[in-house]
DNA sequence: GTGAAAGCGCTAACAT
DNA sequence: ATGTTAGCGCTTTCAC
């Protein structure tokens, strides 16, 4: 079964393939006649058009790529459907790229996108490391994370979010304290952090970094490092946690050794997450809205294909996160 | 900046752009210094290939769709994560869909993707109609559901699900069991409402039709369809849910009433999502392997289009699901 | 072992 | 208002 292209299509309505692609891109100077002509055509046949064809003539293939390190983790699938969600009522369709953590295939996945010659990508990188950059600049992109200034970037205010973490355990009567941390690399995890000592220091509590801990951010790590730290000859009574999933493996540890939340430990998250939010865990967090970073990323990147150079300057977005006390902390 | 072509390494290597393209594609036929010294070229020239214009020739892209309903949803996050790892590796990249249970998106998207020629569809309807099928045999695909025969899908054994689940219940003591189903229109929902009801009246007892709703698979629908349920003259003393999510609402509402759960009332659901692991949570399911799933449906695919008609038949994959006792049914 | 050339399906000047 | 034509970057015969 043959593909139909617009040449078929030309010569069911006797004219010339021009006309076709005239009056399939909706352009003026077609006689509205034989315009509905080559439109009943099309349909009768069956037309559909090949956008790679179009793309290698127009250098646009509107697609858009999204990087994520792990797809399964709900805080990047609920980014993937606002993109999603933006995109494609925009004529953008989205390819995802889930590296698992590994900046090997995640660099692999990179040189495969740009080889599709995508138009854009929303890349939020495994490491935050600098050196990545350099491959960009070959294609509009928005990042969701990393200091420096010469590209675009939409993050979440991640120091202020740990400055409302701690000033909400210190006002429910907490002081010493810990923190189950995330990625060493992730600058977002340090910036949380570096919120958490501020405003432990601005309340003149004293900051103890044997409380701190780092590992991946998952429930088992989480889990791990709850254990570390409340096994020391003076645990800490409150834990800010890098994110929720490593919160909720806090909880766990907590529970499964009867030490009381939020009565003897407090605990706080990160993200807002589905799961906090349910009447078991009511994990307090610090609130992340994924639809609003999704949507705003996907706009920017689009406003940036399509206006192309007349888009504004280096763009940095920075989302407000918002403190949302549950019962995992006192008031 | 211009891109760089075949046609600047040819320059620059002092050749044809056909032995470039010769050597790019690891094809016999070129001599072992003039490959050297254009892989050199490209290298310095930093080439990339040009994948629209590759697949205009080939009529490969490299890409297949993953379609599902709601990609936040962690059912089918947990897919696109297995087809991700399973499809990148192998040379292609992954387009994704979520239509937000809408089937008119869900159409057009399914255009939309036809258009981008996609090498194939790993698709999970919206809603389990017939008539959608009519768009199919265009494009190789793998559905993950549905009846008929004249085309591959890989499913789960959802009526053998729901016998697990009426015999564990029923094992463990509870005697009038509802069902807080998922929608109408879902198949394997209603498969599973069918291993439940012939579970049941194998074991003797009575069917008992005005304790089976339907709505959404979500835990909103979950906890008002257990509100009715339990708020009847004779009400169940035990719970057969459509899916996790739904039975996390049911929990809620048996939670935020006082009725004890296993004790009072059972409640078991379907999936196995990760949430229904948690220890707050402790959900009794019938678990579904995503990852196999999506493996499988990622494998079926991509065989097919490699082998094209030399490909197997039509294939139909059941996936066996396994019963997960935890703390929400008596034993 | 390498080059010349056709053409994949489409868009966009440039003609008429 | 419509037709002619030249590519976009690549693969692939067919020559040599």
């Amino acid at each position: 079964m043959r593909e139909i292209t617009i040449k078929d299509i030309a010569e069911a309505s006797g004219v010339s393939y021009a006309t076709v692609s005239r009056t399939l891109n909706n352009l003026n100077g077609v006689k509205k006649e034989t315009r509905e002509r080559i439109i009943k055509a099309a349909q009768e046949l069956g037309y559909r058009p090949n956008s790679q064809a179009r793309a290698l003539k127009t250098n646009r293939t509107n697609t858009i790529a999204l990087m994520v390190p792990d797809i399964s983790n709900p805080f990047f699938s609920d980014i993937a459907l606002s993109v999603n969600d933006y995109a494609f009522p925009r004529g953008y369709t989205t390819v995802l790229c889930s590296s698992g953590w590994d900046e090997e295939v995640e660099h692999r996945q990179l040189l495969q996108l740009l080889d599709q010659r995508v138009d854009g990508i929303i890349y939020k990188p495994t490491n935050d490391v600098l050196e990545e950059l350099e491959l960009f600049g070959t294609n509009s992109i928005v990042v969701s994370h990393l200091p420096g200034a010469f590209y675009d970037y939409i993050e979440v205010n991640n120091q202020r979010g740990g400055e409302l973490a701690a000033a909400h355990l210190i006002a429910g009567g907490y002081r010493r304290i810990g923190f189950v941390g995330g990625s060493r690399n992730s600058l977002s995890n340090r910036m949380r952090l570096e919120g958490l000592t501020a405003e432990i220091r601005k309340s003149g509590l004293i900051v103890d970094e044997t409380l701190f801990r780092f590992g991946p951010f998952s429930t088992e790590s989480g889990y791990a490092l709850t254990a570390e730290l409340m096994s020391m000859k003076n645990p800490p009574d409150a834990l800010f946690c890098g994110n929720d999933l490593i919160a909720l493996g806090a909880l766990q540890y907590l529970a499964e050794n009867g030490i009381r939340v939020p009565e003897e430990v407090g605990v706080i998250g990160f993200d807002d997450i589905y799961i906090s939010s349910l009447p078991q865990i009511q994990l307090s967090t610090v609130s992340v809205s994924r639809k609003e970073m999704g949507e705003t990323a996907a706009e920017i990147l689009i406003r940036k294909i399509e206006k192309g150079e007349e888009a504004e300057r280096v763009q940095h977005i920075i989302l407000e996160p918002t403190l949302v006390p549950r019962r995992s902390t006192r008031e």
